[in-house]
DNA sequence: AGCACGCCGACT
DNA sequence: GTCGGCGTGCTC
């Protein structure tokens, strides 16, 4: 058996010098083992690091191979599948194979961990008699152990038990170990099981079409568009059983956020046994042991965020995400995919179903289905038959006009002061990512745009000018307003501590809630905030978007949103799309109990579409008019983008390096759109200036290899430059 | 990423 | 004379 005594292997170590296959020859008694996917120890240099076996071979040209030292683990970690996934995210998203593949891989098993043994803890016979009054940590977890029962270590830790904690017992015994029995996935007490629900014709009729598709030989992409509460989840519930009947696998997508207690639970309730979850709150450990349960075919259904678009599933049949607008979709730091464009890849690969779900689906989508890529199902009906929220639309120029200076207009105000005096609840949301100044006319609402790519223009205080941070135009600071000739003109921007100063001069004593990044650090503030604001220990509850998700409560009567311009105005093409989608959302915050409710949106721009269409809860007027404009400026969904950030401390070879660095793609001029090199919108993030240049088009991903190419140079003849080039593909926000 | 190789200033 | 600064370049 000497067919292939070679193999290609990644190097685990992310270095753009290491972004290469290298050989090594097999040794004798590892030939038979050895398979593509394997993660090995081989040598490189005077040093020994892991790397992924990607393919073997017959035959090589490199001289002097080195032999593999040793195989880790005794199956591949890597399947067929993702092995080719990996390579395309490459081309899509212009990184690095190990980029790619740490995408694909638990942390702890790219250190050559494998995971043990999953053990379920029990409260010691001793526990009930040892006193812990002065351990209210140990007492607790103990007392969840004698409630409970034995239980994994991570649904301690979900309830807040800190694993230093679980330590500390362990050692003092109060606390002892059993191995799981086969079988066992995350949850030893089984959720309770619940049973499909009977749905509506609305449903039946959604679900009789994916039915069909699963039974298609065809990839097949469906949008499902309901409006909130209109049943999606019994859809995919039904989908998934469907799928596993006819012996396919299933992944279910939803965005972080919502991936709650609850949420898992009701999933492995209809699903018991079969489904493995994947999360960023997992210790390695039981990441790991998840990921392995899905490797060795033991759990048919995955439940995660993002990154569980990678799940090692095999053969499957349905892929389905959830509040597929979301931004959270979109991976930040390589490799930067969007997780809507890896499962379709997935589905493709797999013959499959990929199933979308939103009540504001994005542009892409919605687009899609017009050009019949994607089958659309809608569902217009709620469950249970709430109305939607009336929402008041407040022109604040002319609150200006008639001489209330206030953030709050009249009308807020009025509804504010009833909501308070009926003892109900109220959400002000502000958006308070206003950082971006713009210059805004007070009287007018003009605001000054770029005219050659329709995004606003930037105030540089600091230069004096407006600035374009997509094309770098410059112009200057207009003394009158270029809309209606008046000179109020203003520097805006309000943020959340704004409002909270408000309202405490308006209600002092009033209890209230601020919740933003400053106030709310880590979940469990998060968990904090919403259980305080549930239990009605407060009327008010001011905050970002933080605020416009899951806050769900019957005593919210009333929504305020302070300034929907602040989404508006940012400088960026998404803006009135991420409005639309804001408002919608925030407007979904109210009328969830028989009091009903309604929704006040202050706004300079009244006559916005976003803004109208939000208000009478209308997508697709939304849509028609978004899809215009987008295809008169050339915009996705008519092109893809592709961003070249550049970012250093020096000012000047910042400048520099994105000079040079465009130059090399002006040859691609002929067939794509090429801005910049510009100043971001955020020009100096933490000491570092950073350059932006975007290449526009139609065309974009055919010029893939050739840019790859061009970005290899950039870091092999790297000019003298400290500075950071990072890429991304359709990125979601261009800040 | 690491680590060697390599060519110029202040020390045992 | 050498020790050592970290700039360039390589690792199958």
């Amino acid at each position: 058996m000497q067919n292939y005594p070679y193999a290609e292997v990644i190097i685990d170590m992310i270095s753009n010098a290491v972004d290469r296959p290298f050989h090594y020859s097999i040794p004798g008694k590892l030939q038979e083992k050895l398979k593509p996917g394997m993660q090995v120890t081989v040598p490189l240099g005077n040093r020994r690091c892991q790397g992924y076996v990607l393919r073997l071979l017959r035959n090589t040209d490199i001289e002097n191979l080195r032999d593999i030292i040793s195989i880790t683990g005794t199956e591949p970690l890597l399947t067929a599948e993702q092995l080719a996934l990996a390579h395309w995210i490459t081309m899509r998203c212009y990184c690095r194979l190990i980029d790619a593949i740490h995408a694909m891989v638990p942390a702890l098993f790219r250190v050559g961990k494998r995971p043990g043994k999953p053990q379920l803890l029990a409260a010691a016979p001793a526990a009930a008699e040892v006193d812990l009054k002065r351990a209210p940590a140990q007492k607790k977890a103990i007392d969840i152990l004698l409630a409970e029962g034995p239980l994994a270590r991570s649904s301690l830790t979900l309830r807040g038990v800190k694993s230093g904690t679980i330590r500390t017992l362990l050692d003092r015994g109060l606390v002892q170990t059993s191995a799981a029995p086969p079988g066992h996935l995350q949850k030893e007490n089984l959720s309770p099981a619940t049973t499909p629900h009977l749905m509506r014709d609305e449903q039946e009729q959604c679900f009789r079409e994916i039915s069909a598709a699963l039974d298609s030989s065809e990839a097949r992409k469906i949008l499902l568009h309901g409006v909130t509460a209109s049943g999606k989840t019994e859809i995919y519930m039904q989908g998934i059983s469907c799928c596993l009947e006819k012996g396919r696998t299933a992944l279910i997508m939803v965005p972080e956020i919502s991936l709650t207690p609850q949420m898992i639970e009701h999933f492995e309730g209809r699903f018991p046994g079969r489904v493995a979850v994947l999360h960023s709150r997992l210790t390695p450990a039981e990441k790991s042991r998840q990921w392995q349960a899905v490797l060795d075919g033991q759990a048919k259904v995955v439940l995660g965020a993002r990154s569980a678009v990678f799940a090692p599933l095999a053969s499957i049949g349905l892929l389905i995400i959830d509040e597929e607008h979301e931004t959270t979709y979109k991976q930040e730091d390589a490799p930067r995919y969007h997780a809507r464009d890896v499962a379709w890849w997935r589905a493709r690969y797999n013959r499959a179903v990929l199933l979308l779900g939103s009540a504001t689906p994005s542009l892409e989508s919605y687009y899609s289905t017009e050009r019949g890529d994607t089958t659309l199902l809608s569902m217009k009906e709620r469950v249970t038959p709430t109305r939607l929220p009336p929402v008041k639309i407040v022109d604040m120029r002319r609150e200006l006009k008639e001489n209330h200076r206030h953030i709050f207009s009249r009308p807020l105000l009025e509804e504010l002061s009833g909501v308070l005096q009926r003892n109900e609840q109220a959400l002000l949301f502000i958006n308070r990512r206003g950082f971006a100044g713009f210059v805004l006319c007070r009287e007018c609402g003009f605001v000054v745009r770029c005219p050659s790519c329709d995004v606003s223009m930037t105030l540089h205080s600091d230069r004096q000018v407006m600035c374009c941070h997509y094309c770098a135009r410059e112009d200057a600071i207009p003394e009158t307003c270029p809309g209606c000739g008046g000179v109020k003109i203003r520097y805006f921007s309000a943020g959340t501590q704004r409002v909270e100063d408000e309202v405490r001069k308006l209600y002092p004593g009033v209890p209230l809630i601020r919740m933003d990044r400053d106030t709310t650090t880590g979940r469990k503030a998060h968990d904090y905030y919403y259980r305080q604001f549930r239990d009605r220990r407060a009327n008010i509850l001011i905050g970002t978007q933080m605020i416009a998700k899951g806050f769900d409560f019957p005593g919210v009567t009333l929504v305020g949103v302070v300034a929907a311009d602040t989404t508006l105005n940012l400088p960026d093409f998404r803006a009135p799309e991420r409005t639309f989608q804001l408002l919608t959302q925030v407007s979904g915050r109210t009328a969830r109990g028989p009091g009903g409710g309604r929704v006040i949106v202050q706004t300079y721009h009244p006559q916005h579409y976003s803004i109208l269409a939000a208000a009478d809860h209308d997508y697709c007027t939304f849509y028609g008019e978004e899809l215009e404009n987008r295809r008169q400026l050339g915009y996705p969904p008519f092109s893809d983008l592709l961003r070249f950030l550049f970012s250093s401390g020096d000012e000047k070879e910042v400048f520099e390096a994105a000079t040079w660095f465009t130059g090399l793609l002006e040859p691609f001029e002929e067939t794509v759109e090429l801005l910049g090199p510009a100043p971001a919108s955020l020009y100096r993030i933490k000491e570092q200036y950073r350059v932006q240049t975007i290449l526009k088009g139609r065309e974009l991903t055919r010029l893939a290899p050739a840019i790859r190419k061009l970005i290899r140079e950039y870091h092999t003849r790297k000019p003298p430059f400290s500075v950071r080039m990072t890429v991304d593909f359709n990125p979601l926000v261009v800040l």
